[in-house]
Order: structure tokens, then C-alpha cells, then sequence
RNA sequence: GCCUCGGUGGCGGAACUGGUAGACGCGCUGGAUUCAAAAUCCAGUUCCUUCGGGAGUGGGGGUUCGAUUCCCCCCCGAGGUACCA
């Protein structure tokens, strides 16, 4: 038999299919281990090489654990909803429904082609109503919650509610006796709860998208444009539904202790958490009855508190304002709306303010001092209001020195050179009763006194901010809320549910800034005269819990069964890309922990172990084109030229579709005469353009001289669409075979790093499967495997392989695993050895990473069942034990030469016969041995001097 | 700026707990086979060398009999984050 891997793959990807191999129950007679991947959205332009390497590292970790006895729940699927089908449906007219399926279907066929061990029974799709109607349900849940803090877990509305009738309430939020409380309208009630709900209406600042017509959530906004496009983001005040995940924060700290992430991951999220401590102060404010609340993490620094910043969009402001200083704020107040995220982040170092002419009293020096406004200060964080130290704030300081405000030193720093303000060091100086004491004893001094001073308390603040949960968009699920003429919120009932998505026609944004949905008149107003909320949920919604979906994916009873949720538990390997870290990944938790509050889930976190893979990246090939003609041609010019001429500057770059170019990613890629032809034939505006070559110059139809080389710059950037360089995982199983592809895409280095693309080296592991297959048969393709009992070398070879396999695989090492088969393999060929015995194991061994090959070979050998099924190989210690060891022979460190010794020698023995040596004489003439040092089984060294 | 990870031959990378640096693969060189080529096979391949050796894991210092590995300082790259009070 030849090795022909198409034909081996099409025959056992529809054999796998019909006997659905990779189908699981519950089966409470094995260990359960749950494999997931970060399942995709699916996009018009596929899958391409990048995307597969965590779905095989996943696949082989999977194939491993069942076939080491695990019950292996590996389950994938697609997180359907998202703003590029709605795009293309606003282009194109074509239903996002429509255009997403017809992309899953390509996904689904590229994933079958590279063998995946999905249980596709299992399937979701967010975008399904049997999954959102779920998706809604939880929103409701979370509606219908509130977080309490004693019992540090959320609890049913219903039971605050009980308590306002009964205790009236007294929190940082509202306070307010049972009486009034009976005393409100419905619709103050229910205003008053919206603070209490996990998910609740807020009119807030959001993150508006023109361009996207819709708002985004903060961390779809990067660097002040929106993630997906860039397009610019502004600062708007909508009424939104927000989801309380900042109840969550300090649990979702702690959570981080129990799950094993890198800890990059661990460090991104505890940022984005962003906990510190500190005091919350008062300031009474001169001729005004309320107060300024800060939050400060350092009181020792107080009586430096020469004035005060509030932000500019707190409502206080107007108050505060005094007639002389009116025209002043109101100017600085349209300067600030005028400014969007982006130029706010742009020229961060620019000072800015205006001063409201009111007075505020510091506590601690009784001493008058003025209130400003400022851009530096934020709404969202603490209370959008400072107590200015300019002497030991970097830009309190700036503030000062540009508005000339008092500056009083408070810390003395000179015991601390090189420590910056930043630092909390130092000796409180012009201080009062603080004056002589170190910053952190005068931190936690204060502490106390600003408690027992009644003008504070400690208290901890997070970065973290609520969830913006409403999109203006129609492609996602709509919200189960309808709206009575108060504006009162309504859930709808449960068996209300899933409240689908209505058809449409139209599916751009309405110019006032509502969901598309809010055309359909007639779905908007309900039967009983409400109306429906027509903003619907974003993409996260979907994805923060389809992981317990996949555990009892058809139930419609409940999101899962409480059978399968605990059996299932929890998530035991999570592979996925970096770009979820905060995102999706703080989502999920949130809601998972929200879950358990409910008791619908076991565990408070849910992904126990999360590996992030690192990118492929592409080689980007760019040609160099003048940006001035040459008589009337676009002129492009040799790399190489420009090289020497230094001139980059004059050149566009353009990148070329890198099939065009010879010698692809190395540093003398170039077109040929060949590959300017059809670079030519595919932008034909540059059909009469002249190429300057290193040898000459080429111009179509004038001058073709056959040596022209034109030297393209490579770079290493995004596999894109827009670089011209993506490759479709599709061609290269064409070309090389399914499991070629997957073990070199795992041979290319560890999991975690980000690799170019390189197809150079996927020679080395074709040959390594002919290889392979040369143990079987021989070139005309008749078997030649044998019989015989396998001698001690051969067993050894094959301990070994498994011994390292099992712990490479056991430390996602498959790099380094794909090497050990690599050396068997050559071992076992040098030994001639064609051993049915050894060669069985071996096959048993490679399944997880070549499940085609395998497969084949293991009919081939007389195997009736799938060898996926079967059970894994363990090595036996007794194979590896060696009778004898080579030492390296070292002096002073330095390995000078090799000598056996019996592997059951002595430590003295070995140090007796090292003496006699020839070596030993050679390095240790006319000096001093001090020392001689043996490692059983490593190493000896000899230490002279 | 801050946080995290990384820097090893021409290239991708290996060395897991401090113990022979460069496994495995690509590429390259030479040879065999061939009319020739591809494919295959064999040998070599960190650098320098007066062939005795010497140097060597971004740079500098330290701990150690011994450091790619641990500690300190610095340089470079990637990712995250940024008026967070």
C-alpha cells in the first residue's frame, strides 16, 4: 500500500461519521474532562492557518485523555451574532441569518478537514432561538437579582423588596423609612430598585459609535476608536441597560487565586479590576449645604490638600459655579464636550481647567481652598472629585504651576533617592500630629482618624465599571422587556420565551439612534399595549455561558440539566486566543459565579485551566512604488536599490499577493518576470508600469529582459485579507494531507508563542510520515512487518518515546513530543526494525497527532475497532534501565572528555577510577585537586586550582 | 510611565528540579545513486583557531565546584494598560 493521504482521510473522516466515534454521554463509570475551544465567530472569509493551532493542540490533548480512560467532553460550536453579517446584510440585503449559516457551513467543512474530534451532536449557536431563549433567560435572572452585600451573593428582588416594606433601607444608594417606601408611586419603586438590580436601566455616559450606530462596551474600545473598524468613539449620555458586575469585583479578585492561567492573563484581568484602597473624605463647602465626597489612597498627604478638582460633567459643577465665574465653566464645559476620547488621549500632557469660584474647607488645616474643574479628573472613577496635593502628586503639580495654586510640601523624600512621587515613601513633614512618620504608619494613622473624626471611612475602590449591555443594532437577541406608559420595565414570563428576532427589511441603524427594530411598529407594541425594548443584547451575551449549554445542548427545560451541569461541572482545559483576556473571559466568570449564587451551578469558577495560543502570523510582501512617475508610468523599484539609496521615504509600499513572490518570507524574496506578469494581470492599473530591476529595467511589451529580479521588503505582521497572505488550511491538506498539517503546525514551536507562517519546514514532517509509513511497507507498498519478539534496543527505543510523549503531551509540549516520534522513528529505521509489537504501540502512541495515518494503519495491523477508542501506551521503567553510564569528565566546569562507568557504581568507586585516568593527569598537572564532585547518573567534575 | 512575557546557530526551536548548550526539523556543504534532475540515502554543519586549543545562550556584575536556568543593574522586542486620585 502507498501512502496516499487523501484518499486515507476521506475514507476515515466518513467512516468516523457514521460510527460517530466522538459522540458522549453521561457515564458515570468514568472520569469526566472537559476540552474547550474558544468556539469562532464565523466570518465570510474562513478559517486560515492561524486559527486551527489551538483547535489542534485541543484535539490532541482531547484524543490523549480518552484514550487514558477519560469520559472527554470536546463539544464545538459558533458564536453567531456579531456586527459584520449585520454590515454585509446593510450592503448585500442578504439576511444575517442566511450569511452566517452559509459561513458555518464552510467552517464546518474546514474544521471536518483537518479531523477535529468535535461531538457535533453538541453543537450551539447563539444565534439560535432554542440557545438565546436561554440567553434571555439568564438576563432575567440577573433582572431579577440584587446583590447582597452581607450575604455576599446575589438574591431575589423579591426579598429586598420585602425588606424595603418592612425596614426601609439605609445604604450608600438610597435611604428612605418603610413608611415612605409604601408611600412611593410604582414607578419610584421601581426607579429606586433599578439601583439595586444586577441588571438594570441607567442613563449614563456610554460609548457612543457613529459609524457603528451603536454604543460599545469599554472594552470594545481601544485607544479611544472602536475595536472592530477603529472608528471613533464619543462620550454620550444614553439610557441603557448595564449589567452590576462591579457586585462581583472582589470576588472575581479572588477567583483568580484558584484558576491555573498565565500569569499574564491573571495580571491583565487583576487590572482591570483595578482594586485599591483608601479613605473616602468630606469636604464641606464654604456658603453650601452639601459636601464633596473623595476617595483618596493617600490621607497622609492631606494637610498638602491645597485645592480641589471636580469633573467636569459632575452635576455639582453647575452649583458650585458662581456668577463672576460662569462664563469661565461654561466655556471650559464646551471646550470639554467638543473633545473626543481620542483627542482626550492624543495630547494627554496638555493641563487643562477652569475655576468655579466656590471654596471648600480642608478638614485637617481648616483652610479655605478653591475648586476647580478639570479634564484630569474622572467621572467614572471614585467620585469624580480629588483633593488636590500638588506637592506630591505628579498632576496635582502640573495643575498647580499652570493655575498658580499654593504648593505645601508634606513629604520629605530625601532619606529616598531616585523614588518618585509615585512611591509612597518618606517622612511626613508640615504636617501637624502626622509630622516625623513614615508615609505608610501616617497612611494607616489617618486612616483612623478620619474615621473617629466622622469626616470618612476607609474604603476600596475598583477600576472596574458596570457592563454596558444594549446595542442599536438587530443582529442579536432581542431583550425579553417591555415598557408600560411609565417607562416602568416589564420582564416578559418565562414561557414568554424566546422572544425571537423579527424579520426585516431594512437593516441600517434609525437616524435617531435606535435598533433597526424600532421600524417594526407593529412588533414593538404589544397585544397589551406596551412597548418593547428594541435595543438588543451584545456579542458577549451569547458567549458568556455556551460552555454549560454544551453539556445538555437540546434540553428545553432549562439551559441544562442539573444531571449534566454536575457531571459536567466545569471547564477542565480552556485553549483560546489572548484577545478574550478581559472581555469574554471576565463575562463568563461574572455570569458563572452569578449562576452559582443560584445554585444552578457547582463551581464558582468555571474555567479551571486556560491556555492561550499564540497568533500565526503572516509574512506581508511589499513591492516599493515611486511617488514620483517616470514619463508618465507608475515606476516600482528593486528592495535592493532602495535600500542603497536610503530613500524610503519616496516609496509607497504595496503589498503584493504573496503567491506571486519567489522565495517567500526569506530576506531576498523577489518577482520574477514571471510573477510581475501576473502581478500585472491582477492589477491591471499598473499594466504599462516600468520595474527596476537590479539588472535592468522591465517594462511589458518594451523590455522583457528574462533576468530581472525585483527584490520585495518582507515583513511579519497579521495574516490579513488586506496583506494579501492568507493561507487557507484547505490548500495545504491538499497539498500535504491533513496530518502532515496538524503536526506541523504543532512542530513550529511552544503553544503559547506567536510564530510566522512558514511553509519551508513542513517538508521535514512529510518526510517524517513517509518515514513512518516505511516501517510498514516498503517502496513498491508490500507490508513488511514482522513477527518476531523485539530485542532490548528496539524495546528501549520504544519506552523511551512513550515515557516522553506521555510527559510532553502532559505539559502541552507538542513540539517537543513531535521530536521524539522524529528520533524513534530514524532509531527504529537504522535498526531495521519492522516489528509488529513495537510498531502497534508506536501507532497507538501517534493516534492523538495523526489520527488519519494511524487509523489506516492501525486496519492495516488487524485492528477491528477505531484506534481512537482504544487505550493509550504506558511506558515500562524496566526497558529504559541502562547497565552502564556516560559521564562528561569536567575540570572546573568545563567538559573535557567522556568515560563509561557501570550504572551500579559507587560514588567513591567512580571517583577512584576517574584518578586513574589519563585526563585526569593532563588537567590536573603541576595544580591542586580540590574537589571532585560526581552526580550519579549526570555528570563529574573535578575542581583544580 | 506601569504590568506581563520574551531575547539561544543562517532559520523555527530544544535543554522540565542549577549538572555534557544547540535535541528535532529547515537550510547549507560534500558524497552515493542517476545520462541528467527530482526523490532517496550517507557524512558534515555555533563561531574563531597556529588544530594544542579558545570563545560562546542580548550586555555588565554577582552567588556556585558548576548558571541558558537563581539574584542585581542595563539594552532590545512583543502584548496589555494608561491622567485610576
Amino acid at each position: 500500500m502507498q501512502y496516499n493521504a487523501s484518499k486515507i482521510e476521506r475514507k476515515w473522516k466518513d467512516y468516523w461519521k457514521e460510527n460517530n466515534i466522538y459522540q458522549v454521554e453521561i457515564d458515570k463509570n468514568k472520569p469526566k474532562y472537559y476540552v474547550l475551544d474558544m468556539f469562532p465567530y464565523p466570518s465570510g472569509s474562513g478559517l486560515h492557518v492561524g486559527h486551527p493551532l489551538g483547535y489542534i493542540a485541543s484535539d490532541i490533548y482531547t484524543r490523549y485523555k480518552r484514550m487514558n480512560g477519560f469520559n472527554v467532553l470536546h463539544p464545538m460550536g459558533y458564536d453567531a451574532f456579531g456586527l459584520p453579517a449585520e454590515q454585509y446584510a446593510i450592503q448585500t440585503g442578504v439576511h444575517p441569518a442566511q450569511s452566517t449559516d452559509e459561513n458555518i457551513e464552510r467552517y464546518r467543512a474546514q474544521l471536518d478537514n483537518i479531523g477535529f474530534s468535535f461531538d457535533w451532536e453538541r453543537q450551539v449557536k447563539t444565534s439560535d432561538p432554542s440557545y438565546y431563549k436561554w440567553t434571555q433567560w439568564i438576563f432575567l435572572q440577573l433582572f431579577e437579582h440584587y446583590y447582597d452585600v452581607e450575604a455576599d451573593k446575589a438574591k431575589p428582588i423579591e426579598e429586598l423588596k420585602a425588606r424595603f416594606a418592612q425596614e426601609g433601607n439605609s445604604d450608600d444608594e438610597s435611604s428612605f423609612t418603610a413608611q415612605e417606601w409604601q408611600a412611593m408611586s410604582k414607578k419610584e419603586q421601581e426607579d429606586l430598585l433599578m439601583n439595586y438590580r444586577l441588571a438594570y436601566r441607567k442613563t449614563g455616559y456610554v460609548n457612543w459609535c457613529e459609524a457603528l450606530g451603536t454604543v460599545l462596551a469599554n472594552d470594545e474600545v481601544k485607544d479611544g476608536v472602536s475595536e472592530r473598524g477603529g472608528h471613533p468613539v464619543e462620550q454620550r449620555a444614553m439610557m441603557q441597560w448595564s449589567l452590576r458586575i462591579t457586585a462581583y469585583a472582589e470576588r472575581l479578585l479572588d477567583g483568580l487565586d484558584q484558576v491555573e492561567w498565565s500569569t499574564a492573563l491573571v495580571a491583565m484581568q487583576n487590572n482591570w479590576i483595578g482594586k485599591s484602597e483608601g479613605a473616602q473624605v468630606f469636604f464641606d463647602i464654604v456658603g453650601h449645604e452639601g459636601q464633596i465626597e473623595v476617595f483618596t489612597t493617600r490621607p497622609d498627604t492631606i494637610f498638602g490638600a491645597t485645592y480641589m478638582v471636580l469633573a467636569p460633567e459632575l452635576d455639582l459643577v453647575q452649583d458650585l459655579t458662581t456668577a463672576e465665574q460662569s462664563a469661565e465653566i461654561n466655556q471650559y464645559l464646551d471646550y470639554v464636550k467638543s473633545r473626543s476620547d481620542l483627542d482626550r488621549m492624543s495630547e494627554s500632557k496638555t493641563v487643562t481647567g477652569a475655576f468655579t469660584g466656590s471654596y471648600a474647607i480642608n478638614p485637617f488645616t481648616e483652610e479655605k481652598i478653591p475648586i476647580w474643574i478639570g479634564e484630569y479628573v474622572l467621572k467614572d472613577y471614585g467620585t469624580g472629585a480629588i483633593m488636590a496635593v500638588p506637592s506630591d502628586d505628579e498632576r496635582d503639580k502640573a495643575f498647580a504651576i499652570k493655575f498658580n495654586l499654593k504648593i505645601v510640601d508634606v513629604v520629605d523624600k530625601s532619606d529616598y533617592p531616585g523614588a518618585t512621587l509615585h512611591d509612597k515613601l518618606g517622612k511626613i513633614i508640615n504636617s501637624d500630629f502626622l509630622n516625623g512618620m513614615e508615609v505608610p504608619e501616617a497612611i494607616q494613622h489617618m486612616f483612623k482618624e478620619i474615621e473617629s473624626r466622622g469626616l470618612g471611612k476607609k474604603k476600596v475602590n475598583y477600576k472596574l465599571r458596570d457592563a454596558n449591555f444594549s446595542r442599536q443594532r438587530y443582529w442579536g437577541e432581542p431583550f425579553p422587556i417591555k415598557y408600560d406608559e411609565d417607562g416602568i420595565a416589564h420582564p416578559l414570563d418565562y414561557d414568554e420565551l424566546p422572544l425571537e428576532l423579527p424579520d426585516l427589511e431594512d437593516y441600517k441603524p434609525t437616524s435617531s439612534g435606535k435598533s433597526p427594530l424600532a421600524r417594526l411598529e407593529n412588533w414593538v407594541k404589544t397585544e397589551d399595549g406596551m412597548t418593547r425594548e428594541t435595543d438588543t443584547m451584545p456579542g458577549y451575551a451569547g458567549s458568556s455561558w455556551y460552555f454549560l449549554r454544551y453539556m445538555d445542548p437540546n434540553n428545553e427545560e432549562a439551559f441544562a440539566s442539573q444531571e449534566a451541569v454536575n457531571y459536567w461541572q466545569d471547564v477542565d482545559l480552556y485553549i483560546g486566543g489572548t484577545e478574550h483576556a478581559v472581555g469574554h473571559l471576565m463575562y463568563s466568570r461574572f455570569w458563572h459565579k452569578f449562576l452559582y449564587d443560584l445554585g444552578l451551578v457547582p463551581t464558582e469558577e468555571p474555567f479551571k485551566k486556560l491556555i492561550n495560543q499564540g497568533m500565526i502570523q503572516g509574512v506581508i510582501e511589499y513591492v516599493y512604488l515611486s511617488k514620483e512617475k517616470e514619463d508618465g508610468h507608475s515606476k516600482f523599484v528593486c528592495a535592493r536599490i532602495v535600500e542603497e539609496q536610503g530613500n524610503e521615504e519616496d516609496y509607497a509600499k504595496i503589498p503584493v499577493y504573496v503567491d506571486f513572490v519567489q522565495g517567500y518570507g526569506s530576506p531576498n524574496s523577489y518577482l520574477n518576470v514571471e510573477s510581475i506578469h501576473r502581478f500585472v494581470e491582477w492589477r491591471p492599473e499598473y499594466e504599462d508600469a516600468i520595474f527596476q530591476c537590479g539588472q535592468g529595467k522591465y517594462q511589458k511589451g518594451k523590455n522583457e529582459s528574462v533576468n530581472s529580479h525585483l527584490v520585495t521588503s518582507s515583513e511579519i505582521g497579521k495574516m490579513s485579507k488586506r496583506y494579501f497572505n492568507v493561507v487557507n488550511p484547505d490548500d495545504v491538506v491538499a497539498d500535504y494531507g491533513a496530518d502532515c498539517f496538524r503536526m506541523y503546525e504543532m512542530f513550529l514551536g511552544p503553544i503559547e508563542q506567536s510564530k510566522p507562517w512558514d511553509t519551508n519546514g513542513i517538508d521535514g514532517i512529510s518526510k517524517f510520515i513517509r518515514k513512518y509509513w516505511s516501517l510498514f511497507f516498503d517502496e513498491e507498498g508490500k507490508a513488511i512487518i514482522s513477527d518476531s519478539k523485539p530485542d532490548d534496543k528496539e524495546l528501549k527505543v520504544l519506552h523511551t518515546v512513550i515515557k516522553k510523549v506521555n510527559e510532553d503531551v502532559e505539559r502541552f509540549s507538542f513540539n517537543t513530543a513531535i521530536s521524539a516520534f522524529m528520533t524513534a522513528v530514524n532509531e527504529l529505521r537504522k535498526l531495521k526494525c519492522h516489528k509488529r509489537e513495537i510498531l502497534n504501540s508506536l501507532n497507538h502512541l501517534l493516534a492523538p497527532f495523526a489520527p488519519f495515518l494511524t487509523e489506516e494503519v492501525h486496519e492495516f495491523l488487524g485492528g477491528t475497532e477505531s484506534i481512537h477508542t482504544l487505550t493509550y501506551p504506558e511506558h515500562n521503567e524496566e526497558y529504559l534501565i541502562e547497565s552502564s553510564v556516560t559521564y562528561p569528565i569536567c575540570f572546573n566546569g568545563k567538559k573535557r572528555s567522556e568515560e563509561n562507568f557501570p550504572a551500579d557504581a559507587t560514588n567513591d568507586e567512580i571517583m577512584a577510577a576517574v584518578k586513574e585516568l589519563t585526563v585526569f593527569d593532563k588537567y590536573t598537572e603541576g595544580k591542586t585537586v580540590r574537589k571532585i564532585i560526581v552526580v550519579p547518573g549526570r555528570m563529574i567534575n573535578i575542581v583544580v586550582g
